[in-house]
RNA sequence: GCAGGGGUUCCCGAGUGGCCAAAGGGAUCAGACUGUAAAUCUGACGCGCGAGCUUCGGUGGUUCGAAUCCACCCCCCUGCACCA
């Protein structure tokens, strides 16, 4: 008999994490005893974005406080696409890159559960398994049957599809809540799972969910919304200018995602840090008031930055990320060791290596570009005219643009091959010479 | 299938024969100020160090000159018809 956590609704309310649940005031009752919840993602990348990163944190707080969770893997649905919210209908993929993708997700998935604690070890289902061999008329008459066009036409994550101009949608991305649906009623059966949580662009299809358990085996389920991510100044969360923040540390360095934490604004530091750590609400208060009083620079973004890349990158991920942030931010150059900078190249510093013969040719700006500091030569011709382009330690000015052998020569290099080069005050490319 | 409305540079969105690499806003980048914040101000923002080059769904055409005019085609939306 594993003892459930009483207190955990009023923990996530208390982090803000609860946009909507179903059954009133009911609810928080409903989590005194052991549940079995789950929570659906959909492979449309081979990897999961720090967008997904809520949800899967909430299903951890719900396993530590002694529920069962489920992960669902959208093998189906991904092959459909969410319409909810979204402008526009997608361009759908493959089957092999969904499947693909689908293997992806679930390594991925998994670090964040523990698959082996008793009674509430975490499952993990795709469901394809069942969707994939449902014929078409037992779709239709058995669950198409339960819903209502008329009730579907009227949730408002399609609204915007249906009634604006030059959009539209079509019927492939309208089931796609009836096959939600029938993902719920299907863990319902399978593991008397009786509760979904997603992100509340997801309450339109968690109820219908709830409605189908119903219809379909008599059962009450129940759905919780996690609030979207948004930040103060409006801007898109989990987007910079080199694109989206991935989980997977092939296409974001634990290096990357440490700095995208660590610049996160003051007015949503504390938020976050509610959203994605599992610091007590109490700490955090306490971090917000030690920083309020002092002058000085806030702590919690470092604290931010720690927590979220410990949870993601593990140990290890978060040394590596902070190695190369002390070395570049707060320790000289000139103090690196020979290993430090090869260690750095293994941390995940965006590093390249060249022949010097290549340097001949080229100015600074196509060199640049095409490594990858910049994204166009143009940019690199702005900051070199701002004094903003530095090559080991050295600013280099719009003259030095068609003298790229002498801005990479050989008595400047570290160790006679290295070169860290910056551009602006935080990108860093380390380039080696040889 | 018919009728009508659309497709512009990352996004939104102006532009209907030269003054258009294309208004404005957003996003993004760089600088100043700072705390590797925010706000503000400045600059950049198709590609190219530059001369210059390549764009406005596609292909042809008219014209000295086209994002803008014409023809055909592709795609999207709305309505009607067909089907049921």
């Amino acid at each position: 008999m594993s003892s459930v956590d009483k207190s955990l609704f009023a923990d996530l309310q208390a982090r803000g994490l609860v946009a909507q649940t179903t059954g009133a005031g009911e609810f928080e009752r409903y989590l005194d005893e052991a549940r079995t919840l789950y929570c659906g993602f959909d492979p449309t990348a081979n990897s999961l974005h720090i967008g997904s990163l809520v949800p899967l944190l909430t299903l951890k707080r719900f396993q530590l406080a002694g529920h069962k969770p489920i992960a669902l893997v959208g093998g189906a649905t991904g092959l459909i696409g969410d319409p909810s919210f979204k402008a526009q209908e997608r361009s759908l993929n493959s089957r092999e890159v969904v499947a693909e993708w689908v293997d992806c997700l679930k390594r991925q998935v998994s670090q964040f559960v523990d698959f082996d604690c008793g009674g509430k070890s975490a499952e993990l289902v795709n469901n394809l398994d069942w969707v994939g061999s449902m014929d078409v008329l037992t779709f239709l008459r058995d669950v198409g049957k339960h819903f209502s066009i008329n009730n579907m036409i009227n949730k408002e994550s399609v609204k915007q599809r249906i009634e604006r101009e030059g959009e539209g949608i079509s019927y492939t991305e309208f089931s796609y809540m009836i096959l939600q649906s029938l993902d719920f009623a299907e863990l319902y059966k399978r593991y008397n799972c009786t509760l979904q949580i997603g992100g509340s662009d997801q309450w339109g299809n968690i109820t219908g969910g709830v409605d189908l358990v119903r219809r379909l085996h008599g059962g009450t389920a129940h759905g919780l919304t996690l609030p979207l991510v948004t930040k103060a100044d409006g801007t898109k969360f989990g987007k910079t200018e080199s694109g989206t923040i991935w989980l997977d540390p092939a296409r974001t360095s634990p290096y990357a995602f440490y700095q995208f934490w660590l610049n996160t604004a003051d007015a949503d530091v504390y938020k976050f840090l509610r959203y994605f750590t599992f610091l007590g609400v109490e700490d955090i208060e306490g971090i917000e008031a030690g920083d309020k009083a002092s002058q000085e620079k806030p702590k919690a973004q470092s604290i931010l930055a720690k927590e979220v890349t410990r949870l993601v990158h593990g140990a290890t991920g978060l040394e590596a990320a902070e190695r190369i942030t002390q070395a570049l931010f707060e320790s000289s150059l000139g103090a690196l060791t020979e290993a430090d900078l090869q260690q750095l190249k293994l941390d995940g510093l965006p590093s390249s290596s060249l022949r010097r013969g290549e340097l001949a040719e080229k100015p600074l700006t196509q060199l640049l570009a095409e490594v990858g500091v910049a994204a166009s030569g143009k940019q690199v011709k702005d900051a070199l005219g701002r004094q903003a382009v530095t090559i080991n330690g050295e600013a280099k000015s719009l003259d030095d643009n068609m003298r790229t052998e002498a801005c990479f020569s050989p008595d400047a290099a570290y160790f006679g091959r290295y070169f860290l080069v910056k551009v602006g005050k935080k990108k860093y490319h380390l380039v080696d010479v040889k």
